[in-house]
DNA sequence: CGGTTAATTAGCTGATCGGTAAATTACGCG
DNA sequence: CGCGTAATTTACCGATCAGCTAATTAACCG
C-alpha cells in the first residue's frame, strides 16, 4: 500500500481476523493465545496480524512475565474519522449542503 | 485481504492515491484524464485504482461519448464509520463511559 | 473510410501479504 | 540447572497488488 500512517491504518482495518481482534479488545486487555482461542488459525499467524494492529497504532502490548497483554489503543480510529468526516456531507442526508439550502429556502425567502 | 464488503472499502481507503482521487471527486465528477493529471503515474495504473474504488462502491461511472466521467459515492464512508464508531467511546473523551460516570457523579450523589 | 482521442485490457515484473511448520527466545518454577 | 508454557522469529510458499509498456477497444470527427 503505501507508508503514511492513515494508509497503515486503513490497510490493518482492511482484514476481518483483524477487525475481529479489535472487537475482543473493546472487552478488556486480552494475551496472545486468548484473542488467537477463537481463530481457526495458528499462533504465528496471530502473532503477524497483532504486528500489524501495533504498526498501525491501533493495539499497544504490556509485558507480564512471559505474557504479553494487548490493549486497544483507538486513537488511530479517530483520525481514520476525521479523514472520512470531511466526505461526510455525500452520505449524510442532515449534512447535505443542497439540503441545508433548501431548508433554509422553506423557511421563508430573503427580503 | 478478504472479500467482505468493508474489507474492500478499507482496502480501497489504504492508498493516498485512491484517497487522493476521492479528494478530487468532492470536488465533482471528472473524467480519467482529468483524475490522472495531478499524479506521476500511468493512464492504466489510474484506470486500476478506478476499478478498485468502483469495486468497494466509493464511485460510479457514467459514459459520455468516448469520456467516461466518474462520480463519488460515499455510502460506504457510511458503513466504515458505522463500524469505527462502535469503538468511539475509546477515543472520544466525551462518550468515555468513565467521563460520563464521573459527570453523573459530580451532579450529585443519589439520595 | 482513416485518423484522433479516451480509456481499458493484456502481459510482465517486483514487492507485499497471509499462512504454515520449525526453531528460538523469554519467563517461572521445582 | 532443566522443564513447561507463552510468544516470537525464521524460512518458505502461493496469491495478490501496484506499477510499467504495448496493444486494443470505443467513440467522435473530417
Amino acid at each position: 500500500m503505501a507508508t503514511d500512517q492513515l494508509s497503515v491504518v486503513f490497510a490493518a482495518l482492511a482484514d476481518p481476523t483483524r477487525r475481529a481482534i479489535i472487537a475482543r479488545l473493546a472487552d478488556g486487555p486480552a494475551t496472545v493465545n486468548e484473542i488467537a482461542e477463537p481463530f481457526a488459525l495458528t499462533l504465528p499467524a496471530i502473532s503477524k496480524h497483532l504486528k500489524v494492529l501495533e504498526r498501525a497504532g491501533l493495539i499497544s502490548r504490556g509485558r507480564q512475565a512471559q505474557w504479553r497483554p494487548c490493549t486497544l489503543e483507538a486513537e488511530p480510529l479517530r483520525e481514520a474519522t476525521e479523514w472520512m468526516s470531511r466526505y461526510r456531507q455525500f452520505w449524510d442526508p442532515s449534512l447535505d449542503r443542497l439540503d441545508a439550502h433548501l431548508k433554509s429556502l422553506m423557511k421563508g425567502p430573503p427580503p
